[in-house]
DNA sequence: CTTCCTGCAAATCGTTTGCATCAGT
DNA sequence: ACTGATGCAAACGATTTGCAGGAAG
């Protein structure tokens, strides 16, 4: 099955990188498979303790550096500010649709910085996001 | 001129609201008065110091929460996930786009949302976020 | 004169760092 | 055995809060 398929890539990933594979990067690792959309180190933080009640803030978020330096995991700062973490789906450009009850996170191919966009100004366009927020059918139907 | 009628209207805000006109107040409406672009709270302390080198940086903080939540400013957070601040142009929707060097920021009225726009799953739409970052005209020539 | 605003200091939150110990290779 | 990873505690930056004195209405 896919979650499966997905750990051991992230593992594989950090083993060519000549990281160590230890008990806390391959939770880490299931955490992530099992999830789709965005997670903040306190939940990633709080589903490791589940299994691994020893395991130190710090290290989490390390090891959450440091995937999303290797490219492993998606970095990300929602509305709020708040900074959360997914498994990069870097083979193609997309852009997310959020739900903003559970934070469930659909990823959407259409990007408006592909249709003649008519921008003030002459600058050098280097970047950009967009992003749309709703509440996902699950979480209308449970309020 | 129109920096004088921003600092009056925004001061009208404040009064109509029941606030008092004390001088920090009437100095963080002239700042952002006379700045287009988002601006960060350390950069209105520091602003503000100049003319008054005992403002604290607590005092900045609550105003410009204050002048976000009765609409004044408006309230951002950026790619890093840094908070900041512009005058509200409350009036129609537009977007923004910002340069990653000075931080100057255009409105534009282009709206990707406008668009009949294919989303997976049922979510209920709620808000929407989008961005183009670039670096300005002036600040291109100077590098 | 009353109430709100300010400035100070301290608390809080999220995140990072230094260091001694522990575990993967 | 060697080196990198962990957990602890402490540092850190950004933001918020409690409180006593000071200024706006």
């Amino acid at each position: 099955m896919s979650e499966t398929n997905n750990v051991e890539q992230m593992i594989k990933v950090m083993s060519r990188n000549g990281w160590r594979i230890t008990d806390q990067r391959r939770l880490l690792a299931e955490i992530f498979a099992k999830t789709d959309g965005y997670l903040s180190p306190k939940y990633v933080y709080d589903q490791m303790t589940v299994h691994y009640p020893s395991v130190s803030f710090d290290t989490v978020y390390r090891n959450l550096r440091l995937l999303s330096e290797m490219g492993a995991l998606e970095q990300f700062y929602f509305m709020d500010g708040g900074l959360k973490f997914r498994m990069n789906c870097s083979n193609h450009h997309h852009h997310h649709l959020i739900c903003m009850n559970c934070e469930k996170t659909l990823t959407f191919d259409y990007c408006p910085m592909e249709t003649t966009l008519k921008l003030p100004g002459n600058f050098k366009i280097i970047n950009h996001r967009f992003e749309v927020y709703g509440v996902c059918e699950e979480c209308q139907e449970s309020s």
